[in-house]
DNA sequence: CTGAAAGCGCTTACAG
DNA sequence: CTGAAAGCGCTTACAG
């Protein structure tokens, strides 16, 4: 389909070209008639500017890039939703994309962001290995990463602080006077999740006369993960005719709603018999009939501190002062948590 | 941040720029060694060439833009996802956004895409004025209309049978033996909406001694807007000493979530007081505790209904007969059913 | 207030 | 197998 150029509208407005670019950034210094007519005829023939010309000259497109490992996980989809917002509130055109835990997709992806010339970056990445592998990206552009697999002060870093997470919800159980306590999920390549696990281990090791292990069989974090792994170990301590921990933390909200699935399946009773807490607070935790405790990831905080140091970077154009903020994630008591049953 | 060019590159590898462009562009004709010097000083310098001046010259980019209207709605969400893989499947690049259920922000976004100049488009329109407000775009780009928010005819169009799917639903609870029916939530504006109330509404009138009413409060289909209708209608029945329908059918998942919630909080038993139907089938309607009975969209269906209908589209160019699909959506019968009470 | 000219970084016939 | 040249559609000093 062909499209108009600034030539054509000109020739039809009578003036040059470069009169209708004027015209068409916010023109100052043009006659107000001129510009009505030129904007006139733009209106009714449908004219759309080509970017990718404006860019060429400009260099830059103003625009930025959001990767995420997984947008139908909700706690990212809530993450994207916010960004996306407060990107567009500073004018700014927003390209969204998923790595889907992929550490080549992850690398097609910003790569063709940077293909596309963005002005800056927010990336949550895959795994540890995503700093290695796309290092030679880092510092040819702006960019802040969510969450702490990467090495600190090599890039901008948004992240909570999930050790504190997991070591605030292991005390929480231990505070209502749970005794044997296990962590379900996580995998080695996500230094996040290593956080998470290390925070629970330091919590139960700092603790007199508490026992707690973790437990991993699936690398995901989804749904899905959490019912197989829960009804795993469920089933496990069936047979061998032990008792299971009464206090079950997870690596995610999503792993957490699995868990529970699994425990209804092996008729075992939350939080009567065991108390379980999940990790991000995702919109379903709050849901009726689920009302998940969990640690909270201030969502908004994290949206609003990764947009603004973004934006101090893209202004700053050369140095660039790397920065490192860690957010207080908090604990939200709901229903899943309770005394322990023996 | 200066960047490389393609003549830079030329420079070091001792060719002319014309053999670095062949180099990257897939390269026949050219030979072995020198392609290999190229492609080795493109790696080692980090080059990434300007899309912006690529695309300047094929004057299409070869992606493909995605509208929905709000992402954090996980029907969009798990919709988003698949369309997102299956477009990367083919080679693309894609760009999501959402319009935030706003007509300008709709507007801005598919103007982004056009300025873009995206290969095509698939879009779920925000309502009844998408159509009107954007069809000058339309005929300018292929596009593929997910939902009913369109004159039918106009664009090609991918949709679940909303009619068809409460007209189900009504029926379900009709021979399950309810009499007293209740529709919550939808919004005039939305032509999904007024389907999906018109099948209900049929159905109803369609079987004897049976009663129906829709109640609609806010426009929003969200959680929050379900339990805020859910609360107002089970407290204005509680008040004025009357009892509640039976079976109530609610706009999409998430708003039944929401009048779940609602019902937990107003003393409301479900499925013993009343049963309860959502519309979507989202991933968390099967979560145990919620195990929400809905009206699923057969979202992978959909998805690749979309994603080939586009192809078809941009592969057409010039003719491109509009096309219409209509899916039908299937009840999953979960636990938030039962026989009435009364 | 307006226009002619240069140039952004590529691709693509065309010629060799 | 390789290069010189034209041109994609804009923006932006520069000159008037």
């Amino acid at each position: 389909m062909e499209r108009l150029t600034i030539k054509d509208i000109a020739r039809m407005a009578g003036v040059s070209h470069t009169t209708v670019s004027r015209a068409l950034n916010g023109a100052r210094n043009i006659r107000p008639e001129t510009y009505e007519r030129i904007m006139e005829i733009c209106r009714s023939t449908g004219y759309t500017l080509n970017a990718a010309a404006r860019q060429l000259k400009r260099s830059d497109s103003g625009a930025i890039g959001i990767i995420v490992p997984d947008i139908s996980n909700a706690f990212f989809c809530e993450l994207t939703r916010h960004l996306e917002w407060l990107t567009r509130q500073e004018g700014r055109n927003v390209f969204i994309s998923s790595s889907f835990y992929d550490y080549d997709i992850e690398d097609q992806n910003i790569r063709a962001l940077m293909e596309n010339r963005v002005s800056g970056i927010i990336l949550s990445g895959v795994g540890d290995q995503t700093y290695l592998r796309l290092r030679d990206y880092f510092g040819k552009v702006p960019i802040v990463f969510l969450g702490d697999n990467l090495p600190e002060g090599m890039v901008s870093q948004i992240t909570v602080n999930n050790y504190e997470g997991t070591y605030m919800a292991a005390r929480y159980l231990i505070s209502l006077g749970h005794r044997d306590l296990m962590f379900l999920g996580g995998r080695k390549s996500s230094v996040t999740h290593c956080r998470r696990q290390q925070g629970f281990l330091d919590a139960v090791s700092g603790a007199e006369g508490v026992h707690g292990e973790i437990f991993t069989m699936l690398s995901g974090s989804r749904i899905e993960d959490g019912y197989h792994t829960g009804l795993a170990y469920f089933t496990r301590c069936l047979e061998e005719k032990r008792p299971f921990a009464t206090g079950i933390l997870c690596i995610s909200d999503h792993f957490a709603l699995g868990v529970m699935q699994a425990a209804v399946e092996a008729g075992v009773e939350i939080p009567e018999q065991v108390s379980l807490i999940g990790f991000d607070d995702v919109s379903f935790a709050s849901l009726p009939r689920i009302q998940l405790t969990t640690v909270s990831q201030p969502k908004e905080e994290i949206c609003t501190a990764a947009v603004q140091t973004l934006e101090e970077l893209i202004r700053a154009d050369r140095p660039a002062a790397v920065s490192y903020k860690a957010i207080q994630p908090v604990l939200i008591c709901r229903e899943t948590c309770g005394p322990p049953s023996r």
